[in-house]
DNA sequence: ATCATAAAGTATCGATTCAATACTTAAAAA
DNA sequence: TTTTTAAGTATTGAATCGATACTTTATGAT
């Protein structure tokens, strides 16, 4: 009997989408590896660099890296007690939970990540597609990554000002009914881990 | 005690997709990883296997594989003896170029493509995307991998009958000029290496 | 309060990938 | 023919990565 395992490579198919995004993921781990062959290091050091070079206070711990990279701590943990040996990030305990380490890039580490500039290759071959186009297929991905991680029961990881525990308190001023803590402006326009979408912020489009 | 993890957002930025390929293919690859444990399987294992199984026959060899996941030809070929040995892949000799290996999936190996289903976790997560929007992505993806590519001097792997060579003879005949052989229907579905996008399948949308 | 359980992180070990290098064979070019 | 290039393999060594066990701290139950 001959089972239907993949669909064509039909333009419409998701599987398609699932190639390229494979496929670039592929390439960009390559360049990766190239850019930072030179200070000795592997894509995921790399990649972690980014990760804390991106992150906000709030996220910048081994578990969250390990999340977001779909690894097992112990596996980030030795990626970073390479990157602390070479002095690239600084580790500190959280002060609330004592259990919790907390990174940050060190200023060789900024230095270091601005001047090998790993997105490069990125920026240069997404250079002529318009705004639109990149805000309209990362809402596509998004919703994709909104699924896959409700299906392996990851974090939602959705935006902050589209949750429901996300009340607008002034001009400036927002709260989080969930944790009840206040937020910045900036700070609603990130991805939080225990975000509940709103009716009509998924998957139906803008 | 409940913590809050906050993630980077910008909606417009490439590198914002960038991290979204990114991340998805990272929660891909663990997935990889998780379907082909059972038998023992990488997740390099399993994307060589869906590359051969929608892979035409211009590109079914080590060098093209190695050049699509971005690795050498060394590495891949570790990878494949594995597969050679486990029954899962068949490898043969061409008939003109002798020093080609051409590689093709064995019973074996498409039933169990076929009851692993690597990309289950995706097709459920992409459900709900309608296949406008998937088509719309994937345009956007196929034209930064095309400049990808570009900028490093490989090939571009692309769908056959969007290809400058690929011409359609009658109903259910094409040509390839290229390779001056005749395809059929299904064939022009099916990924090429030397695959050279036609006006309007790139960039500039649909 | 006390004990049990869970969570964050680290250490260690083994398996496996992956790059680098050298080598073989065959094709192409001189 | 001779030389050079290309496809693929074998070998070796480094380093990722998962699994497991362990430490420390926080949380929950009795």
């Amino acid at each position: 009997m001959v089972s239907i395992r993949y669909y064509p490579l039909m333009l419409k198919s998701p599987v398609a989408l699932l190639d390229l995004v494979d496929r670039l993921a592929s390439l960009m781990r390559a360049e990766f590896r190239r850019v930072g062959a030179e200070a000795g290091l592997m894509p995921v050091h790399m990649q972690a660099l980014m990760f804390l070079d991106q992150v906000n206070r709030f996220s910048n711990t081994p578990q969250a890296l390990a999340e977001y990279l779909g690894l097992t701590k112990g596996t980030i943990s030795q990626s970073l007690l390479l990157l602390d040996r070479r002095g690239l990030i600084e580790r500190y305990q959280d002060e609330v939970d004592k259990r919790v380490v907390r990174l940050r890039l060190s200023s060789l580490g900024e230095a270091f990540l601005g001047q090998a500039n790993p997105t490069e290759l990125w920026q240069v071959a997404s250079r002529d597609v318009s705004a639109n186009r990149v805000r309209y297929s990362v809402s596509v991905l998004r919703a994709i990554l909104y699924e896959v991680q409700a299906q392996r029961e990851g974090p939602p990881f959705g935006v902050c000002h589209t949750c429901v525990y996300c009340q607008r308190k002034s001009q400036r001023i927002y709260h989080c009914i969930l944790f009840g803590e206040r937020l910045s402006g900036p700070e609603t326009r990130k991805i939080c881990r225990e975000q509940t979408p709103k009716s009509g912020h998924l998957s139906a489009g803008e």
